[in-house]
DNA sequence: TGTCGTGATGTGTACGTTCACATGCTGCGA
DNA sequence: TCGCAGCATGTGAACGTACACATCACGACA
C-alpha cells in the first residue's frame, strides 16, 4: 500500500477554512493594507494550523519575480569567495531576498550552464564571483538581460562591479619590500586568466619600474601551497633574490616551507609577502606580512549595488575597496 | 520612454513558428519517443532561433518536480564543507540534477529559514552539511517530508547519513601519539554542539582510557587558528604535556604558532596532530601529521544515497567512510 | 473490404498564485 | 434623504507548462 499522496494545502484550502475568498488570503500573504484586523488574524490562524506554505513556483510564474538573487561562484573552495558569499547572504536576508548559489568549474560550458540555471530560476539579479576572463564570453554570448554585478575589477562599462583594488594591493606589497631596501624581488603570480592575478602582477611591475629595478619575469602559479612549495625549490637553485611577493597567502605558505627546508631563514635571508590575509596567515611561522582584502565588504556592497539596479537605478558604477598592508614578521630589511 | 517589456518566448510562440501544436513542442522538450525526426528538427531550430528557454516555475508548478537538490550548509567557509558541496554539484550534474545551495548561520531561526526556502523552491531532496545538533530540532519541528541526508555521523534512524568515521579518526590520532610513547596528551576539541567535534573527542577519550593514561579534560575550542594560538599560550603556563591532539588543522596551526613563540620545538619537545588534512597542512612548519577525511567522497556518496531515495528505495542507511592517518613531521617520540 | 493496432499530433484542463476589475457595505456631507 | 467616496471583499482571467485523452492517417491482417 502506497501512502496516499497528500496534496499540500493551497490558498483555497486556507480560504475555505477561514470562511473568506482566496483573494483575501492572498492579500494577507502580501500584506495588503486594506484588510480588517480580525479577518487577517483568522486567516493567519488557519495558515498556521494547516502548516500552509506559499507555492513559490506559482508565485514566480505569475509575478515573474522570485525575490531571489543568484550567485555564480567559481569551483574552488577559496577563503575569499566563500567569505563574500556569506556576506551577500546576510545582506540579502536583511533586504527580504534570498540567495541561490551555483558553483561552476572554470570551463565555458559549465559557466554557461550555471548562468542558464540561474536564469531559469528567475533570479532577479546575479552576482558573479567567478573571476575568470572566460565568464565574460559566456555573458556576452547569451546576452543576459538580468542585472548583474561582478566582484572583480574589469573596467568594462557593460555592467557594474565592486572589487578590491588589486593593482593598488600589488603596489602596496611591492613598495613595502622596496622601502625595506630590497632590490632583488621575485613575484609568484596567480593564473593568467584570473583578472585579479593579472592586476596584482601589474601592480608589482609598476612599482618595480618606478624604482628602476631590474624586472624579473613573474612565475605563474595556481594559488596552491603545493605550487608555492614547488616554485620555492626552483627559485633556490639560483638564490639571487632577497624577497618574494606571492599573489596569495597559500602560495606564500608553500614557498616558506621550501625556504625552511633548505635552511633559508625568513625574514633574515629572504622576506616574503602574501596577499589576502586569510585568518591563518597571522599564525604561519613566521606570521605573514600580507595585503588584506575585505571580502565581506565587497560582498555587502555588491548586493547593495545590484538591488539598487533592480529597483531602478541605472548608472553602471565601478566601486573599489582599498586594500591594506598588514605588516607581520615575514619581512625585514635585507642583510 | 521605457523600453518595452518584452515577454520571453513561450512554448506557444515556438509552436506557432514551427507550425505545430504546443503539445508537440512540449514533447520535443521532454524527449518523448513518438515524434517524427523532421518535426523534432524543425522545432529545435525554432527554439534555437528564438532563444527559447523553458520556464522552470511553470514546469515545477505542474509537475511538482524541480530536478533540483537542495544543500543546506553551515555559515563558515571551512575547507571540508565547500569541498563536499563541490563534489555534490558535479555528481548532481552528471545525474541531470542541479544543486541549490543555501547557507545558514547556526541559530535555530536561520536553519529553519534555510529549510523553508529550500522547501518552497520545491527541491526534491536536501543534503544537510550543517553539522550542528540544532539542525535536528529544526527538522523535527517542521516535519520535513522531503528526503534528506546528513553529512555527519548521528546514528538516528529517522534519516540517511554519510560521514567520515570521526570516532575512529579521533582514535587513530590518539593511538599514533600513544604508540610513539607519549603519556601526557592534551586534546584541543571543537565546539561541543558540533557532532563531529564530539565524536573526535570520544575517540580521544576512548584511546586514553584503553591505554590507562590519566584523563585530562579536553579544551573546547572554536576551530580557528586564533583559538589554537590562545590555547597554546594557556597550556604553556603548565607545560606538563608532551603531545597535543587538535580537532582540526587550523587550531593545530595556531597552537604550533604559540609553541614556536615560546621556543618550544615541534616535534622534539611537543608533538602535534591535527585533523582534516587541509591542503595547506602539508606545508605548515613543521608539516603537520593529521587525519585525512575524504570530503569529496562523502559528498559524492551523499548524492548517490539521496537520489536512490528519490527514486524509490527506502532503507535508511548510515554509511561511513574510513579516515586515514597521515604522518608528517609534527610528531615524534617524546625526548 | 472492413477492423484494429499504432504512431504522430492536437485539444482541454489543471497546477497555485496574483492582477485587474467588480461588487457590497458603511458613513459622511450636502 | 440621497449620492458618493472609500474600505473590505469577491470574481474572472492569466502566467507557461505537462498530463490525460481525443483524433487522424496508415498499414497489417483476416
Amino acid at each position: 500500500m502506497e501512502p496516499e499522496k497528500v496534496r499540500a494545502p493551497n490558498i483555497r484550502d486556507v480560504a475555505r477554512l477561514a470562511g473568506v475568498s482566496y483573494q483575501t488570503v492572498s492579500r494577507v500573504l502580501n500584506e495588503s493594507p486594506n484588510i480588517r484586523p480580525s479577518t487577517k488574524e483568522r486567516v493567519l490562524e488557519v495558515i498556521d494550523e494547516l502548516g500552509y506554505q506559499p507555492n513559490q513556483a506559482a508565485r514566480t510564474l505569475v509575478t515573474n519575480r522570485s525575490r531571489t538573487i543568484g550567485v555564480l561562484s567559481g569551483d574552488t573552495a577559496h577563503y575569499g569567495p566563500t567569505t563574500s558569499v556569506h556576506a551577500i547572504e546576510i545582506a540579502a536576508r536583511q533586504s527580504g531576498y534570498r540567495v541561490m548559489i551555483t558553483n561552476t568549474t572554470s570551463d565555458y560550458d559549465s559557466i554557461r550552464a550555471g548562468l542558464d540555471f540561474l536564469r531559469q530560476q528567475a533570479v532577479e539579479a546575479i552576482v558573479i564571483i567567478a573571476p575568470q576572463v572566460r565568464v565574460f564570453d559566456a555573458i556576452a554570448d547569451m546576452n543576459l538581460t538580468i542585472p548583474f554585478v561582478t566582484l572583480d575589477s574589469t573596467q568594462r562599462d557593460t555592467h557594474r562591479s565592486v572589487s578590491v583594488d588589486q593593482f593598488r594591493g600589488g603596489r602596496l606589497a611591492t613598495r613595502h619590500l622596496i622601502d625595506l631596501g630590497h632590490r632583488e624581488i621575485e613575484h609568484l603570480a596567480g593564473p593568467q586568466d584570473w583578472i585579479e592575478a593579472d592586476a596584482r602582477m601589474r601592480g608589482f611591475l609598476h612599482e618595480i619600474g618606478d624604482a628602476e629595478l631590474a624586472t624579473r619575469p613573474p612565475i605563474l602559479g595556481d594559488w596552491t601551497a603545493a605550487f608555492g612549495h614547488h616554485a620555492g625549490r626552483e627559485l633556490l637553485r639560483h638564490p639571487d633574490f632577497t624577497a618574494v611577493f606571492c599573489a596569495n597567502d597559500q602560495m606564500a605558505l608553500g614557498l616558506i616551507h621550501a625556504l625552511h627546508e633548505e635552511g633559508v631563514r625568513v625574514p633574515q635571508d629572504v622576506s616574503v609577502v602574501g596577499f589576502d590575509d586569510i585568518p591563518d596567515a597571522a599564525h604561519f611561522w613566521p606570521p605573514l606580512t600580507t595585503v588584506r582584502q575585505d571580502f565581506a565588504e565587497i560582498g555587502r556592497r555588491s548586493l547593495a549595488i545590484i538591488l539598487d539596479e533592480v529597483l531602478g537605478s541605472s548608472d553602471a558604477s565601478h566601486e573599489q575597496v582599498v586594500p591594506e598592508l598588514v605588516v607581520r614578521a615575514s619581512t625585514a630589511p635585507p642583510q
